[in-house]
DNA sequence: GTCAGGCTATCTCAAAAAAAGATAGTAACG
DNA sequence: CGTTACTATCTTTTTTTGAGATAGCCTGAC
């Protein structure tokens, strides 16, 4: 069973014509005919009453329901990809904790006034999570904290975060290694590139991996900072977000652990929907709006 | 866009591999590559990713949703005719209010039994709309009261019915033409074959068709009988399957008014749906046990 | 690092299928 | 009774498909 005999069949049951379903679908008579026949025989039923009226039999109008939706979902299909202007279907975001509060929104905003049509998924995780959603096909694309090694990705440089120390007190200078040694560390879950950062820190303060707690949430994270509990590392732009709601204090680190960089990561553009593509242009435009310096190189 | 295509990608996807995809379906994988290669083309997308491990891309795990319903769709079309065994789909009926009432039940019980999958629809109406009905394609058969004119209809012999004339008090002999004169009587709306039996059955007694009242369900038709509204005809077994719920009495009429048959009609069973073809055969089967002295001639 | 094994892309040829044109037969209409 | 419009069938040409053979590539093992 062929689409195309599929639409022949559909022109003729809704024309009621062979030679007007012919020219519908810019083919010949002859090869209309041939088309209903073999799926006549195909089915081992007739589908067209010829005799008189050209006209669906009982056969044909059962038929007709299932062509309905093996040819809408086709067209649905087609134009998911070659659908002009307006991408549409789904795009499946990879994203990190900060990434998401911080750097996403006004991106989302841009994209979905472009592509109202597009589902918008976001899935939030530590960049080694993130890797394996991307290689599993759980998402469509990711942002990651430094570089992919893996071979075969598109990268883009995304956004550029300074880390600083979050602490519940104000701090001027690094706390002492006395401090940081009876102090706990506060992280998100394992596969965080920030934690490694934390655990860089403390080697460059001769303290060994101390406590470090994982958690879930940003906003859980934050909180036990304000109440005491530890310290944190995480980028400027993320604190600042939400230093009007904790009451938390921030030191700068040095250039070496303080500068990360976070990529957004997909497999090879060929292998792109409309609607991941128009993403990445979105993304690439906003990046530039933010670092004009950087696209006058 | 072919299913074929479609199949052979669905079997990469799933397999991960164009070898076993084309041992799977029953082909060799140079054929594989060239199908998938041709929906890439047709889509402007890489759909599967040959690097390393072969598996969808993003672009191929979205078209996978729009195959798997366009081949879902395919088989079950299939299986509508080509169902061995169980047919499955739609049945839709038309008959008249009293051959629904009192002859259907038990045809339709047994055929439901036997194809428990099919979804029955019955549609009621008087001859004439149910010849419509068939014609226009809203039912894919009809029960109805006498041999249809029209060529090109497979016709079957049904039942036979015995008209007779109910009244509100006990007859003996036809009313007087007087009596008949000043009665109204009640009959199914226009199109109703019995109808014209009621007016063949006054002029036989030299009475012009009086006043006839129209109803649409035989319930209200016996209850005004039963009021002493007026006369009706109807065969005897709907009237027996009513009468001990209404106050009615009935009278024989003569051969030549009562007698009526009620046939099984569709278009040429080359045009039927295994689920009509089912059910013209347990048709066939109930009608022979009925009447099986016209099997045996 | 090299080698073997398994996998896919490409090329080629034969077979099959589809498209288009021409023609004949048939039903509807005036 | 002839005309017209329509579909079935036949034929030819073109395109597509299927299958085999081969080359290139990646992976994993030694």
């Amino acid at each position: 069973m062929q689409l195309k005999s599929l639409r022949l069949f559909m022109a003729v049951a809704e024309t009621g014509s062979f030679v007007t379903a012919a020219n519908q679908l810019h083919t010949v008579q002859s090869n209309v005919t041939a088309h209903i026949k073999k799926l006549e025989d195909e089915l081992g039923v007739q589908l067209i009453q010829r005799a008189g009226r050209v006209r669906p039999t009982s056969a044909g109008l059962a038929l007709v329901e299932y062509a309905e939706r093996m040819l809408t979902a086709h067209d649905e299909a087609v134009s998911l990809f070659r659908g002009q202007e307006k991408a549409c279907g789904r795009l499946r975001i990879g994203a990190m904790e900060t990434t998401t509060a911080v750097r996403l929104p006004p991106i989302l905003a841009a994209y979905h006034a472009a592509q109202p049509d597009v589902d918008i998924q976001i899935k939030t995780g530590p960049t080694a999570e993130l890797v394996e959603l991307l290689l599993d096909g759980q998402v469509d694309c990711v942002f990651v904290a430094g570089r992919l090694e893996h071979s075969r990705y598109h990268l883009l440089k995304a956004f550029s975060e300074q880390l600083v120390l979050v602490g519940s007190t104000p701090m001027t200078t690094m706390p002492s290694s006395q401090e940081l040694l009876t102090s706990a560390f506060l992280a998100f879950r394992q596969g965080c590139s920030y934690r490694q950062r934390i655990e860089l820190l403390l080697a460059s303060h001769g303290v060994n991996a101390g406590r470090i707690f994982e958690f879930g949430s940003l906003d859980a994270m934050l909180g036990c900072v304000a109440a005491g509990m530890g310290y944190t590392v995480l980028p400027r732009g993320t604190v600042e977000a939400h230093q009007h709601r904790f009451g938390i204090h921030t030191l700068e680190l040095p250039a070496s652990i303080a500068n990360v960089d976070t990529y957004f990561a997909a497999f090879e553009p060929e292998t792109w929907t409309p609607a991941l593509a128009s993403f990445a242009e979105t993304l690439r435009e906003a990046v530039a709006i933010d670092e004009p310096q950087l696209t006058a190189s």
